[in-house]
DNA sequence: CGCGACATGTAAGCCGTTACATGATTGC
DNA sequence: GCAATCATGTAACGGCTTACATGTCGCG
């Protein structure tokens, strides 16, 4: 899937230019794009182009100009047809597993760092969301349904954060009973330092 | 990041070929990498360049070359302080949600039907990944933390798929509700604008 | 007078993907 | 003989990112 199908379905719920496309991707975690102006200003000339969308060119007296894209009837039907389409499987990526699994060369002690790191990571980007959610402005949504769409979707990233809190700290507990029940195997001996080679 | 830092960590383990690590890429659903020819062997050449990997080229009697690469010094150091870095926050991409902010221009049967198809193919993944861990061979692990870290890994992506199922089953339940309660309004059609209420 | 928000665009480059290309060995 | 697996590589391409570039407006 690329941005253009995204940015077909923001557009579904009434015109916008893009610097408001641009904000709205830059601000929700559950759209997977940075909101980085490249792609997003390329798209809407190509879907322009395609005739999926009407541009409106918008000069106030005073004030930078804008255009506002809308849906025409074949970038509706595009849309609807992408919609009926195979859903895309999710994908969860989290290059912590890649370093948890070179993290033999690290001791206990410094594991156990690493996944305090992380999990405060994690802490601090749902107090992130939640703040964001707070004081966000909201596309302005027809209908009922389509709001209680959009506040499940917006709720959906602080849960998956914390679920990999929980995680994390399922991992750690039993980290440590691994430690606990084997006590003096010399794994490693670490005062300190002295690890390096 | 970058795949060379997932490669560093799995040779962490002991010594394993672009063959190897290829499998060990497409085979986990943990590494966030497709296991493609072009990305590893390019990347062993390089880390080969910079001194973090041993070649050792295997010519058995009667079969093809494979050339097992090695951690040097300079490679356990250059993995041990990426370790010791800042750790990255995960990333969940539904591209789902992109469909669902768009899916105003479906009729109630038509969203629950996009819903129950992304519902079956999250379960036919989830099978296929309890599936492909109990017939798939396992690295070569030393310590039992390591094996303890290995599992708890390697169960997480269908833990994470299992959860979508969850919210997508909550969300169809609120969608349910939301018809019953309010059960004749005419809908949208897809001209349609402001349905009010 | 400078800074942040509004608004539109371009350039360069990384990272990743699929597909192509070659060749040996094992087993049906 | 043909397919699957082992094993190593290259070509073409697309999507996404950061950074650059330009200009207006309102505010302190």
């Amino acid at each position: 899937m690329s941005i253009e199908f995204a940015i077909l379905a923001l557009l579904s719920s009434g015109p916008h230019s893009g610097y408001d496309l641009k904000k709205l991707f830059s601000e929700s975690e559950a759209l997977p794009w940075s909101g980085n102006n490249n792609q997003i200003y390329r798209s809407l000339v190509a879907l322009h182009r395609s005739g999926l969308t009407d541009q409106d060119i918008q000069q106030p007296a005073e004030g930078p100009a804008r255009k506002l894209y809308t849906l025409t009837p074949a970038g509706r039907e595009a849309l609807r047809e992408w919609l009926t389409s195979e859903p895309d499987l999710p994908a969860f990526r989290a290059p912590i597993f890649a370093r948890l699994i070179g993290s033999d060369l690290l001791t206990d002690e410094e594991l156990d760092q690493l996944l305090s790191r992380y999990d405060e990571e994690l802490r601090l980007k749902v107090i992130g969301l939640e703040e964001l959610a707070r004081r966000g402005r909201r596309i302005e949504l027809g209908s009922e349904r389509q709001r209680l769409i959009w506040q499940r979707i917006n709720d959906r990233p602080a849960a998956v954060y914390r679920s990999e809190q929980e995680w994390v700290a399922e991992l750690r507990w039993a980290l440590a009973r691994l430690q606990t029940s084997a006590p003096s195997l010399p794994r490693r001996q670490e005062s300190g330092e002295g690890v390096g080679r």
